[in-house]
RNA sequence: GCGCCUGUAGCUCAGUUGGUUAGAGCACCCGCCUGAUAAGCGGGAGGUCUCUGGUUCAAGUCCAGAUAGGCGCACCA
């Protein structure tokens, strides 16, 4: 026979430092190296492929990554223990603007000025270097908390295969007539000297509030009609594109009055004694606007087309070649139509600028407008306008000024010229640079894009085909961003960056790209040695034009590092350059399952989803689907009191601290179980410190148990003489059954993505079936003497229940379902190797779950009643009685396993009487069942109901009986079947009862001699066994007993139970003495006014 | 302004296709147990299911509106 197996105890520490164990898990698995094994175990399995969105290793990792990383491999651990193959590449997303900005900053420089002048090859080494900074904190905490992904071969965008990659899809999308060059109106950061695209203006914290100017400006007419100045007033919040401005627009079908105002006058000065002034505004807004006003006439905008006004700036500010039409300068300074223009706030007179709108880059194309620039690139003045006053606490807009300095010197200026109608600020929400902060300004600039607004169709077709969870994110959220989809801007005049692959022609303009470094060493002849992608060395190949022969250069732009991260499904694998890259891609697209925060809906989720519209179409053997087809979106995590974490409130939690003082594992399960991950989650210290002693703790203490008596028996679980689950008692064969159903609940859950109600189903199992009913209520089975088959059935029903639970949570809980399989399952490798189990559907048993729950229900009520009466559950008493109308309940109490379940935990000699009804101490109540007979009588549901609770005894007796009764409702007949009617009992005694309308319970509360002797007994045994304890002796420890019992009462009463109390305090001699030969000990009161004083030592 | 999510006990959350008396954990109060023991268990108290209206025989659940919070979008001339 085999050598039974040695369960090892679990670390003495798991609870108090359950990191310690963890940390032995670790070590383990560093040895072993499990992850890479298991891979190998999984090497001919269906792919379930998986995408590890890129972090960038520039920032320390925070507390939602645990919560990300968690989501991630519980899904991939659970496919992988459902047999599946699941590569988990690591990723590391290393080029952008975070990076030159981390490193503008250790150089202590800003702006590109200073970045030029300290070199841009040394700069590109700097942030080569720099994004590796955390690094190590990223895959200590990941290799901490459990995180399985192959950072020996991770994908890293910088790479040469990466971005030969990258290089590949820009390409095709290039030559599929995707992608332009275009100048286009962007949100612009001065500071980075780069436009932005749509998604980037999406990160969290963009848009802040920051208080706005607001001011009217008089745009003074050309030709004044009358005597009194007349003006047109414009709105702007943006004084700093004043000087930039070259028409107004209205609206053509608006009305606008000519109103007469009169000018402000001096402090008690009659209204008007100042003169007047006329000005132009839309009628909707006088009132608003004017106050107090004359209205002199009114004019439709299209009216007012034409009109010239007196530039507000006569200063000479620098225009720029708008592109895309010859400016006539002929048309400046005169009043435009535009439909774009509304009523709801300012004047319905706009003040165009078109270098710094939208819309007014549109007015201005239409009506081939000249384009102006007072400010340039880096957001700063390139021309002297106005200066400061003397004294004023702000500086002058002179040439270099920032543009949203300016604004208070041009606004006092204005002021001091008498064009400033009105002037105010107001807190606007302004976008900022998600970067650096610096507000952004909409700015004309030439930038590349990619015709994304060509694939929108297929974009919104693919995202119906995607898994979203929750659903919403994707048919509402992510639906409507594709909905409103803009080309995407795809380049950055940056300068850390994948470079974009486009060549133009010095001389004849001809564009080209280059799908990969191998084209282009064709086509330049040669690439130098050590070729490197980045700037600067790039930008020092050109290629001969194809078309004129001329010299082709590189575009000066670098690629949104987006893109490098939506490319990663191909340039992962180095697709297509790389040998074997096709097929790798065909195997690991699209993805199964990718798994990132909400903020990614426009940013990796989209970038990969329009990334993969392209790519689908380009490469039919990717299919025709989407890039993944399911997405779990996770949520913000905030500190305890829902406020979102940051630097400046102090308020992050630091991962490691939680992990070091509770566990990883409690963390994972704390985060993942505590609520739908998509849900924003408080991070309460107290909550997880619940998690970990509610749950884990409860779990070790089932192991401990388990461990404890089968290491003294030498239980094997491979034991030929355990008898089959059928065989067992019902007790066993209950918990079988329960097992059986968790398995099958948590395998429907996790494979559904629902992994917080996985995480509730294995607690709730564990917590309350395994370890608060089955160990508890089959204890003395473990304890008792002879190893027998019963006590073999114990070993193996709880063996097998532990053993399920170890497989079933080691997705969520990596460590602890370790801990427990090794000890359980020794010499079986690790737990993550293993298979899922699947659920014996021969093994569930309804009928015993019914029965358990019954008794669970009457033990519960039987406790209360108990409580009620004042009889603790030492004293036993002789006869409980139940009454209930559910005959099946009542057959199931009868039933010998619940009869001794219910009476031994309540200590109760036997049932008193168990029946339906005995018509003196409770009465049946009927009342419908609404759910079945609902449907079937519809509207006559309330008459119903008020007849079947009249229903009289007789009828009732017959629908017990199984049959069905006919009611007559307004000349209807109906058909009432047992079913239809659900029968209470109410009590109608006058004693003590409990009942919750399923049972009647009461007691016989009378007493005896034997039954005050039992409960004597008892008392004694809980006094003795706390003095064991206080003793300090272990829990196997003989002991000689004498006993001193202060009456003679109680000395018969123990004497006649003196087998039971020698059994029940393991006492080998128990010798009853005078009551004072005990005197250093202390006398028990055991109740009745019976003393004992015992003395014990051990055998 | 628009879209989505959330609002259930003091706190954190469950609540299946609408159906009898809305549940759990923590905290609180009162007990119990003591061979899992620096653990464990039971009982009690605690709810106008945010509000209003509607659909329905029946609404925490469906619909509409309001309200509070969160997230996103747009605007921000």
């Amino acid at each position: 026979m085999a050598q039974a197996p040695r369960f090892e105890p679990l670390p003495a520490d798991f609870s108090s430092a359950p990191a310690a164990a963890e940390e032995s898990v670790l070590a383990l698995w560093r040895s072993e190296d499990t992850f890479a094994h298991v891979q190998r175990a999984r090497a001919g399995g269906e792919a379930f492929v998986f995408w590890e969105g890129p972090p960038t290793a520039n920032g320390k990792p925070g507390i939602h990554h645990v919560l990300a990383r968690t989501l991630k491999d519980t899904v991939c651990r659970w496919q992988s223990m459902l047999g599946k193959r699941v590569e988990r590449k690591a990723g590391w997303d290393t080029h952008g603007l975070p990076v030159e900005l981390e490193v503008e900053k250790q150089l202590k420089i800003s702006g590109k000025p200073q970045i030029e002048a300290f070199g841009v090859a040394q700069f590109n080494a700097k942030c080569r270097e720099s994004v590796w900074t955390y690094k190590d904190e990223w895959e200590r905490l990941s290799e901490r908390i459990g995180y399985w992904l192959d950072y020996a071969n991770p994908y890293v965008t910088y790479d040469a295969t990466y971005v030969d990659s990258v290089w590949y899809v820009l390409a095709r999308m290039h030559k599929a007539g995707l992608v332009y060059r275009g100048k286009k109106v962007l949100p612009f950061c001065g500071r980075c000297g780069t436009g932005l695209s749509s998604h980037e203006l999406g990160q969290p914290g963009v848009y802040k509030d920051i208080p706005d100017p607001s001011v009217y400006v008089r745009f003074v007419l050309a030709q004044q009609p009358s005597a009194e100045r007349e003006s047109l007033l414009a709105w702007t919040t943006t004084p700093w594109t004043l000087p930039s401005n070259v028409a107004l627009a209205v609206h053509p079908e608006r009305e606008y009055v000519r109103a007469r105002v009169a000018l402000p006058v001096p402090k008690g000065a009659a209204k008007g004694s100042a003169g007047h002034e006329i000005l132009w505004v839309v009628a909707e807004r006088a009132k608003v606007v004017l106050g107090e006003h004359e209205e002199l006439g009114r004019k439709f905008g299209r009216e007012l087309v034409g009109t010239a006004y007196v530039p507000v700036f006569d200063v000479a500010v620098p225009e720029v070649e708008p592109g895309a039409w010859k400016p006539d300068p002929a048309g400046s300074f005169k009043v435009y139509s535009a439909e774009y223009v509304t009523v709801d706030d300012g004047t319905g007179i706009v003040h165009q600028a078109p270098s710094y709108g939208a819309d007014d880059w549109e007015v201005a194309r239409r009506n081939r407008l000249v384009v102006r620039q007072a400010v340039g690139a880096e957001g700063r003045l390139l021309c002297d306008i106005a200066g400061a006053p003397e004294g004023a606490k702000f500086g002058p807009a002179v040439r270099g000024t920032f543009f949203k300095e300016a604004d208070k010197a041009l606004a006092k200026d204005l002021k001091n010229r008498g064009l400033m109608f009105k002037d105010s600020e107001e807190t606007h929400s302004y976008p900022h640079c998600w970067r650096c902060s610096t507000p952004l300004f909409y700015y004309a600039a030439p930038a590349w894009f990619v015709r994304t607004t060509a694939l929108k169709e297929r974009m919104l077709e693919q995202n119906r085909r995607i898994r979203w969870v929750p659903g919403e994110v994707g048919s509402a959220r992510f639906g409507e961003w594709l909905e409103n989809n803009v080309d995407w801007n795809i380049s950055r005049d940056r300068y850390w960056g994948t470079p974009l692959p486009f060549w133009t022609c010095g001389t004849c303009e001809h564009e080209r790209s280059v799908e990969g470094a191998g084209e282009l060493a064709r086509l330049a002849g040669k690439l130098p040695e050590n070729f490197d992608f980045h700037k600067p060395s790039v930008d020092t190949i050109t290629l001969p034009c194809e078309k004129c022969g001329g010299t082709m250069r590189r575009t000066n732009a670098v690629l949104d590092c987006w893109f490098d991260s939506g490319a990663m499904p191909y340039a992962q694998h180095g697709f297509p350059h790389v040998k074997g890259s096709a097929e790798k891609l065909r195997d690991q697209f699209p993805a199964s399952y990718i798994c990132e925060g909400l903020d990614q809906t426009r940013g990796w989720f989209y970038t990969l989803h329009a990334i993969g519209a392209f790519m689908t179409l380009e490469h039919p053997e990717l299919g025709d689907g989407p890039a993944y087809s399911t997405c779990l979106v996770n949520g913000l995590v905030l500190d305890k009191d829902g406020v979102k974490m940051s630097k400046r409130l102090g308020n992050i939690v630091n991962p490691w601290e939680a992990i070091a003082k509770h566990g990883v594992d409690a963390v994972r399960w704390y985060l993942v179980g505590s609520a739908a991950p998509w849900l924003p989650k408080r991070f309460d210290p107290a909550a997880l410190a619940e998690v970990q002693r509610g749950f884990f703790g409860t779990l070790a203490n089932s192991y401990r148990f388990f461990q404890e008596y089968a290491r003294i028996d030498r239980f094997d679980p491979a034991d030929a003489r355990i008898p089959q689950v059928a065989a067992r008692p019902e007790i066993d064969r209950w918990l079988v059954s329960r097992t059986q159903s968790l398995v099958a609940d948590v395998r429907r859950r996790f494979s559904d993505y629902d992994l917080a109600g996985g995480a509730r189903s294995i607690e709730t199992f564990v917590v309350d079936e395994l370890s608060n009913w089955y160990i508890r209520r089959n204890r003395r089975r473990f304890w008792k003497g002879d190893s027998g088959a019963d006590k073999l059935a114990a070993f193996a029903t709880l063996h097998g229940a532990l053993r399920a639970v170890s497989l079933l949570m080691a997705p969520l809980a990596p460590f602890t379902a370790e801990l427990l399989w090794r000890r359980l399952e020794p010499g079986r490798g690790s737990v993550h190797a293993q298979l899922a189990p699947v659920a014996d559907e021969r093994l569930v048993a309804p009928e015993l779950e019914r029965g358990v729950e019954v008794v669970q229900r009457v033990v519960t009520m039987g406790r209360a009643l108990r409580e009620k009466v004042g009889h603790k559950v030492r004293q036993p008493l002789r006869a409980l009685h139940v009454r209930s109308s559910d005959t099946a309940a009542l057959e199931l109490l009868r039933s010998r396993f619940a009869s001794e379940l219910v009476l031994d935990e309540l200590n109760i000699k036997g049932w008193g009487s168990l029946g339906a009804d005995d018509g003196k101490l409770c009465r049946l109540t009927a009342k419908a069942n609404f759910r079945t007979l609902g449907k079937r009588v519809g509207g006559r549901m309330k008459a119903v109901a008020a007849r079947i609770e009249a229903l009289d005894p007789a009828q009732l007796a017959l629908l017990r009986a199984g049959q069905a009764i006919t009611l007559e409702l307004e000349g209807e007949r109906i058909e009432v079947t047992p079913e239809d009617v659900l029968i209470a009992v109410e009590s109608t005694a006058s004693f003590e009862v409990e009942t919750d309308g399923r049972f009647v319970l009461w007691l016989d509360l009378e007493l005896d001699d034997a039954l005050v002797a039992e409960g004597l007994a008892r008392e004694a045994v809980n006094r003795i066994n706390g003095l064991r304890k206080d003793s300090g002796l272990a829990v196997e420890d003989r002991i000689a007993l004498e006993l001193a019992p202060g009456d003679d009462t109680l000395r018969a009463a123990l004497a006649a139970h003196e087998p039971f109390l020698a059994a029940e305090t393991l006492a080998t001699r128990v010798r009853f003495v005078a009551a004072d030969a005990l005197p250093a000990s202390e006398a028990w009161d055991l109740g009745r006014g019976h003393t004992l004083r015992a003395r014990l030592e051990r055998a």
